[in-house]
DNA sequence: TTGAAAGCGGTACCAT
DNA sequence: ATGGTACCGCTTTCAA
């Protein structure tokens, strides 16, 4: 077991003394290139790597983003919604590019919540995604919301937290648009409007404003959100049967209530698209592979990652605020 | 801007030196309950947090695990393999149970390639999982394997590196007696056995093992691993119809390819499960809602999480070797 | 059981 | 442009 190489040794080594190395390997501009030249062949040499707990402790900055993933109390992280495990990467993208490393973290109840990355000066701020139906988890993170925190979540169920989110009423209206080229007239709504479900109440507003324009006020249905999303599917398909509702295009809340209504319809023997076109939310890749495969809203993922660490980064380091809402645009698939 | 509450902070208030504050709150037996107690309070009014980086440098030891997600050179994280998600969920609560965080990062290719978690001290171990075809990052990986690197790969190319992985012959056996069970006497397997694809070739193994067993010898389609995996699946469909194959029973690789077959015998007008049975292998949520819905092998992803953390803390803390294949189960769904 | 003192390995400030 | 020195906030001997 050798000993661990430090600066030390690279300044010994290059002739130097170690404050030069550090300025030197960090790129300060106040070292000359010739010196710069000599300790980093020193350092390749020794093979020195630098200790970032060190680095961290001193300078006060950890070039780390923690990432808080919040389930459903009880779910297991491996079922988490795809759509967050597609944003996580495309946080880790854009972290990347900016040179932040992403602790990443998957909590669920009370015994697990933990938000005090900044105090314990393991990362410099945070993203919080997550399901908006874990209520004592919003009130903890709200509870957390003080001045010089820097974080940001996505699908925050309120105002009170800084967010970003997609533009989930220009959503809304493309998803009507479509239906209605499609020639549908007899337009429904599947989700939850309750008050914490805020994106699903604007894709909802977005999608009647487009329809009332048009002449006519589409139907709602309103599922149950302590429900897994595509049992909520599946479930407003035997209402609307059961009350003998008649419908010819549906768009709902999020895909995987989409999923769920596509079982339904095919389980009650509905075409789709043929007799009901589907719209879905979110553009996650299961729906690629649905029967028939699932139309629905993509926010531009890479584009919101880079907005969430931007938003994040801005708190930290001051930049100027940034836009706070995803473009989304339609993707048609086969329903 | 107030200042930070540090040890000593808590020490004053507590009327005791700061080391008597590290032990207490690190829970050493060394404390008086008394003591405990006071400096707990104490703590806890002044909202002291403990800075981490401190106890890392001091210390050495970070309670971080770096995972490592290798993508395909060019592919955006957002487009990770689902499969490799759950795991890292998986990993997540593994390593939560044990008290660890994870530093997550994405590397495609040469220009972000980063194994010095260790050295750095940013992590004590490392978990690398992701496809077997990024031959450079595989390559590089294995160049940073010395001596005293504390780290576990999930879907290694090959035996050098140390590794956890699924039961995959088991999971072959598996599809080869449901095939057999549903009255499928003409198998084919579908996939690549490129020395690079150990966990296929497993996989093909058990699968034509099995069948051999039963007087049968079946047909392998070899796909271009270079290919993204649903074209390698509906490629190999185009092969076996344009050659005039005659076949009933289909094993895939893996889900992705048995998603690529369903849709390339969906297009062809091929009955699933009537005319030929599909069988995949990794148990995506994306395969419940194919039409079929695909039958596959899935690994225990839970416990797949845990093994891989209990590996890589072996090698930090000594535990005991433990096992290394993932025990596998037949999901019959509906193809 | 507690205190005193050293030290982990860097960065930042002040000289020169 | 470089060296000297303090210091970030803990943990870990060693003494008492």
């Amino acid at each position: 077991m050798t000993m661990r190489v430090t600066a030390y040794d690279v300044a010994e080594r290059a002739g130097v003394t170690q404050p030069t190395v550090s300025r030197a390997l960090s790129g300060s501009p106040l070292v000359s290139d010739a010196t710069r030249e000599r300790v980093v062949k020193a350092a390749q040499e020794l093979g020195y790597v630098i200790n970032l707990n060190a680095t961290r402790l001193r300078s006060g900055r950890t070039q780390v983003l923690a990432v808080v993933l919040i389930g459903r109390e009880g779910e297991r992280p491996t079922a988490t919604n795809p759509f967050y495990f597609s944003l996580l990467g495309a946080i880790g993208a854009a972290a990347a590019e900016r040179e932040y490393d992403l602790l990443v973290s998957f909590q669920h109840s009370a015994d697990n919540f933990y938000a005090d990355y900044q105090d314990a000066r393991q990362a410099d701020g945070m993203i919080v995604i997550g399901t908006t139906r874990n209520d004592e988890a919003w009130q903890y993170f709200r509870s957390r919301d003080h001045e010089g925190k820097a974080w940001v979540c996505w699908g925050a169920p309120d105002d009170d937290l800084r967010w970003v989110r997609s533009d989930n009423e220009r959503g809304g209206q493309l998803a009507a648009d479509y239906l209605y080229n499609q020639g549908r007239r007899k337009p429904v709504f599947v989700g939850s409007l309750e008050p914490g479900q805020r994106q699903f109440t604007e894709r909802y507003e977005g999608f009647a404003e487009a329809w009332r324009k048009l002449g006519v006020e589409p139907h709602l249905v309103e599922t149950d959100p302590a429900l897994a999303r595509e049992e909520q599917g599946a479930r407003a398909i035997d209402a609307l049967l059961s009350e003998g509702k008649d419908f010819d295009g549906l768009f709902a809340a999020s895909d995987l209530i989409a999923l769920g209504a596509l079982d339904g319809l095919a389980k009650a023997g509905i075409a789709v698209p043929d007799a009901v076109s589907v719209v879905g939310f979110d553009g996650i890749r299961t729906g690629a592979y649905s029967s028939p495969p699932l139309t629905t809203i993509e926010s531009d993922f890479d584009l919101a990652g880079r907005m969430l660490v931007k938003n994040v980064l801005g708190r930290i380091e001051g930049e100027p605020p940034e836009s706070r809402r995803v473009p989304v645009h339609l993707v048609v698939r086969g329903s």
